[in-house]
DNA sequence: AAATGAACCTGTTTGC
DNA sequence: TGCAAACAGGTTCATT
């Protein structure tokens, strides 16, 4: 379900709530995740001061006072929310973190792709199990040599290369299909056929697309939810996303599809060449 | 090294 | 109407 827009969205949401707060109780209801949850039972968690929430890539990070982490990902049906006992536990939220001020953290997630870990820090200062994640894709790390450079030795589809989260991180599904459309090029297009100015082109479009993405509180297609419940608005700025067999917004054309990657792929055969 | 496909899950929608 | 197949925002592993 989330992607940048989501995950950030999400962090912002987690530091406003639980910054400052204490861990006082670790309570598992269902462990099997994308990872184990039991490793959290042992971590001696209680009793840790909760320092801040920060995102990269697709993760979020909660900064604990001990210098460790607990590292966030949703997968693809992943919600948190902070609520207190007055709310019955729903059917699959799989974890309670219960909080100093009577709050708890609560993670839902009906298929069970997401993860919580405890993680400790690398040099870099985020957690050793990201070590290998590519630049923020809002960072001045990523640019348009970069991508081409990226692109060059790939022959693959040029969608599949900026959805892989070792060349930059946190662009899924939504935001590579929106932002192939926004340049014109068809997400089946081999990697090393980008030209430069292309590359320069789709470098500036997903980083406008996730800036506003991000300020319209993330796209929410059916599950996805910001930690005080409400939807994200981004959905109804959607431009090709989900739209296959549609006509096109731009030419009228009617809008195609492929898999790439394992992932639908929809385009304007007109538009996007 | 890079490309491809399958696997991990449940819930909802689509098609016969 | 009913049931089975297809599909969904992601990541990782095995195989070619």
């Amino acid at each position: 379900m989330p992607e940048l827009p989501e995950a950030e969205n999400i962090a912002r949401a987690l530091h406003r709530g639980l910054a400052g707060r204490s861990i006082v109780g670790v309570e598992i209801f269902f462990a099997k995740l994308r990872t184990s949850l039991e490793p959290l039972l042992t971590a001696g968690l209680e009793g840790r001061k909760i320092l801040g929430v920060r995102r990269r890539g697709r993760y979020d990070v909660v900064d604990l006072d001990d210098g460790r982490g607990l590292l966030l990902h949703f997968g693809m049906s992943g919600v948190v929310r902070i609520e207190d006992d007055t709310v019955p536990r729903r059917r699959h939220e799989h974890l309670f973190l219960r909080l100093d001020n009577g709050m708890i953290f609560r993670f839902e997630d009906p298929r069970r792709f997401g993860m919580v870990e405890c993680a400790t820090m690398g040099a870099d200062g985020w957690p050793l199990q990201l070590a290998d994640l590519g630049p923020e894709p809002l960072s001045e790390d990523f640019h348009g040599d970069y991508l081409f450079q990226q692109c060059q030795r790939r022959r693959g589809p040029v969608k599949v290369v900026v959805m892989d989260n070792a060349v930059v991180t946190g662009i899924g599904n939504i935001y590579a299909t929106e932002a192939l459309f926004a340049v014109g090029v068809r997400p089946n297009r081999p990697a090393n056929e980008m030209t430069r100015r292309e590359c320069v082109a789709f470098v500036k479009a997903v980083k406008q697309i996730l800036a506003a993405a991000i300020e319209a509180g993330g796209s929410t297609i059916a599950d996805f939810r910001n930690v005080d419940g409400s939807e994200g608005r981004f959905a109804q700025q959607l431009q090709i996303y989900g739209r296959d067999g549609a006509p096109c917004i731009k030419c009228g054309e009617t809008v195609e599809s492929v898999k790439l990657g394992g992932r639908t792929s929809a385009y304007c055969p007109k538009c996007q060449r």
